[in-house]
DNA sequence: CGCCTAAATATTGTATGCAATATCCTGGTC
DNA sequence: GACCAGGATATTGCATACAATATTTAGGCG
């Protein structure tokens, strides 16, 4: 995708998200074209993008109505992602663990490790931990050589929080147990993956997922005591 | 979707399934759109769609190509789909079954057990058993009222032999057979949602769609021996 | 006053044009 | 002959124009 195209796309995915329209509202392609500064084409391509995602559908010759949308569909995303890896995690197991892909695995853990270990962790080190969440995730994932598996899971992933590297974005005692939770689930999982327990690390990745409903649980929590300001994509776990 | 725009796309997702393209090869908007009789805005919005689900991918400013595609991803996909369905039934036999869904269900379950009975399977029985498949599955989809579990099913959907309906096209022993294991995993599965039995709704459903594989099998075995002409989203299995 | 009808308006769907970028081809150099 | 530079060509990305279709509004009728 291209420059504007995709910076398009983003802008308008965040202002869905942030609420910008009512549940419903019908969206004008012209009006929205000159509200951010680009003609049309790019903004119909942006939507058609978005259809996908499902934030809005469309009509033929009726245009574009954006969805309803809760908190609740998130959360149901982040359980699709924790089915869907699940089955990544058990495909790995039952095909067996490729050195490479082991290697990649274990320096997750390390750099978890040295992160759970320190006394203070700072801002940075709860973003250092949810790029190594990512990877580890993305590593199983790319794992399967499965398509159909990795596209299903980069629709959860337009989701906001549903992406694995979401978690622990807060420096407060949840955020902190959050990670610590998360890596020691990690350790499990490798396990499983090492002995080639497919079921057990299904069972395992599934209920990983949780934690991403935990943090979203603690984010929903604090904006509505109105603790937090909202920064973009979370305005509407109000709604 | 707009009628001509949905028409370009179909055209252009067959032609690829067909492999009238090379794997890799770059497709050139315009070249493609005089092919197809429309302008370049249609196709573009067509390939665009057709990225997402996985048959071409571009890069800024270079195009579209098409990916390389072979049988092992559309099983990959009715893997997919086998453990997204697994969840919607679990989902379903954890909050209850709603009655209206009960009765749809059962209505399905009917409509199969008076094909089943017949002893002479016409092609137009074959058919009404694939819409009722469809139906069937549909149902039990849409009883979660989970978005992003309907959004990444209707992805995979878009594969040719994942959707339920497919099933048994072939009047062959092998197609009735598949119609009656069908069936019979069918009465299982309600009975499973309809006691509240989660755990093993999955299980059900999962090994359900094991029936699609093996459809898939037979149609590629068919081909792959000159029996039949491939008709139209079929070349591509040979490859 | 409510409801239907039809013109006026707005909006979408498609085609086309132009600038930016990539790709290819030609000629030269080592 | 292989490789590199630079211009010619092709292709993409975006904007705009126009036709087809929806939506709104105004007016007439009961």
């Amino acid at each position: 995708m291209s420059n504007q195209q995709t910076r398009t796309t983003a802008r308008l995915r965040e202002m869905i998200l942030n609420g910008a329209f009512a549940p419903g509202e019908r969206i004008t392609e012209s009006a929205l074209a000159s509200a951010l500064g680009v003609s049309r084409t790019p903004v119909r391509l942006s939507l058609s993008v978005l259809e996908r995602e499902g934030l809005v559908s469309s009509e033929p010759n009726r245009g574009f109505r954006v969805e309803a949308y809760s908190i609740g569909d998130i959360s149901d995303a982040i359980d699709v992602r924790g089915t869907l890896e699940g089955m990544a995690a058990r495909l790995v197991a039952e095909d067996g663990l490729a050195p490479h892909t082991a290697a990649a695995l274990e320096d997750c853990l390390e750099i978890g490790e040295r992160i759970i270990a320190k006394r203070a962790i700072t801002p940075g080190d709860a973003s250092d931990f949810g790029e190594m969440n990512g990877r580890f995730h993305k590593t199983i994932i790319e794992a399967c050589n499965n398509k159909a598996l990795e596209n299903g899971l980069d629709l959860t992933h337009k989701m906001p929080f549903v992406e694995p590297a979401v978690i622990a974005i807060h420096d407060t005692i949840d955020g902190q147990q959050q990670m610590m939770v998360a890596q020691h689930q990690h350790r499990l999982i490798f396990d499983a993956l090492e002995n080639g327990e497919g079921a057990r690390a299904e069972a395992l990745m599934r209920e990983h997922a949780n934690v991403s409903k935990q943090a979203l649980n603690v984010i929903g929590a604090s904006i509505e005591s109105g603790e937090h300001s909202a920064p973009p994509s979370l305005r509407l776990v109000t709604s």
